[in-house]
DNA sequence: GGCTCAATTTACGCGTAAGTAGATTATAAA
DNA sequence: TTTATAATCTACTTACGCGTAAATTGAGCC
């Protein structure tokens, strides 16, 4: 992961800097063609007419048109293993812990809509190796939440006859979120992260019922 | 929808089942690749080497390779609304419908796996107006879900804050399914639906806790 | 002011796959 | 058995976009 660059303490060289910088511009410009048009349809000629450059100044940063793909799937999960390591570190009662986590990933995965929807559709056409490592990261993702799940179960305090199954049920819905959201929508970020944990948590066998 | 040389009693002619059958073994050979390279790494060479024909063949029956797609996606739209009209079709209690129709709609996604995660996918390849008109479908779908829950909260059965973001989370989960499950899997199709199922009772407030 | 090297561009080659025109074969009627 | 028609195939055109080689610009330095 460390450039050859990189300063003592983590500070990078300005070149380095520099680098990152037209990676994320890259990336971020990448990121909106992919979820609007589909990666086949987006030419890197686009790409680079959104950026006000040409094709070429992205083959300096990127190997090819799936290492930018790569690029943004791998950030989505990424952003999704931050939302539950930042709660587990917390190292709250599992009740609390899945409640802050449930708004959090909600919040998280809406904030970056477009990553998640473009790898949840692009899968495909990423390169195989990079497929299955993107993939490994999420089958560790999920594994987290079953363990939260578990940790409620064993406590007595969620009733979950399959943490495995109600692990992909709430990453689904989520994720799914992803599909429908619009930011000019009826519910803000926050109303639906309010009101999606809560069907969440019952999910869980969390929340009283009746 | 109906044919010119449609029969009395909605028996087609021959040459309409002929036609028929050879349709939806396209669409079954093309479902298949679809599903497992994408849309755009399919060639309809492909398909066509796989259905033991030539390309013409295909372009015989269908107009072209989005139609084709449209054709998937339609049908697995379709089945899930066959899904829920099935169950309200039954008039039952509201606890009894959702728990019916939660089984079936698993069920159903599960058995069609494929068509589901392909126009998930895909929807950026159909042509513009199919896509709208088969996302209205979707819609349509997903209010009927709403609807369901609505009725339940309404005689006091469920406990739902907002039916919209509930029905939003079951269809999420269940849609979700069609990226994880493998028929060679831990569980079976039923297995997985009657965990699954519990996990929605409990989402929509269902099921006692605790 | 001219020199060097890096960053960036212009312009193109090349593979690929959708869609099609015309040849060919099967079907069935006369 | 001949002939008309429908079904299917072979072989092609065409368009498009990824990736790149060679040309160009510009920033820092002597």
């Amino acid at each position: 992961m460390s450039s050859a660059t990189e300063r003592a303490g983590g500070r990078l060289s300005m070149k380095d800097e520099v680098a990152a910088l037209k990676r994320q511009h890259t990336v971020d410009a990448t990121v909106d063609l992919f979820y609007e048009n589909g990666y086949e349809n987006t030419t890197l000629d686009a790409v680079a007419e959104k950026l006000g450059v040409s094709k070429p100044f992205i083959y300096a940063n990127f190997g090819s048109k799936a290492e930018l793909l790569a690029e943004i799937c791998e950030r989505g999960v990424a952003i999704a293993h931050d939302a539950i390591d930042g709660v587990t570190a917390l190292e709250l009662p599992p009740a609390q812990a899945l409640e802050l986590f449930a708004r959090r990933y909600i919040t998280t995965i809406l904030e970056n809509q477009k990553h998640i929807a473009v790898y949840v559709r692009e899968d495909k056409n990423l390169d195989p190796a990079e497929g299955r490592r993107i993939g490994l990261m999420r089958s560790d993702f999920f594994a987290k939440i079953r363990a939260l799940l578990e940790a409620g179960a064993a406590a007595g305090e969620f009733e979950s006859d399959d943490s495995q199954i109600a692990a992909l049920a709430i990453g689904g819905a989520v994720t799914w979120t992803t599909f429908w959201y619009r930011p000019d929508g009826r519910l803000s970020v926050d109303e639906i992260a309010e009101r999606m944990s809560r069907s969440i948590l019952r999910l869980a066998g969390l929340l009283q019922s009746r």
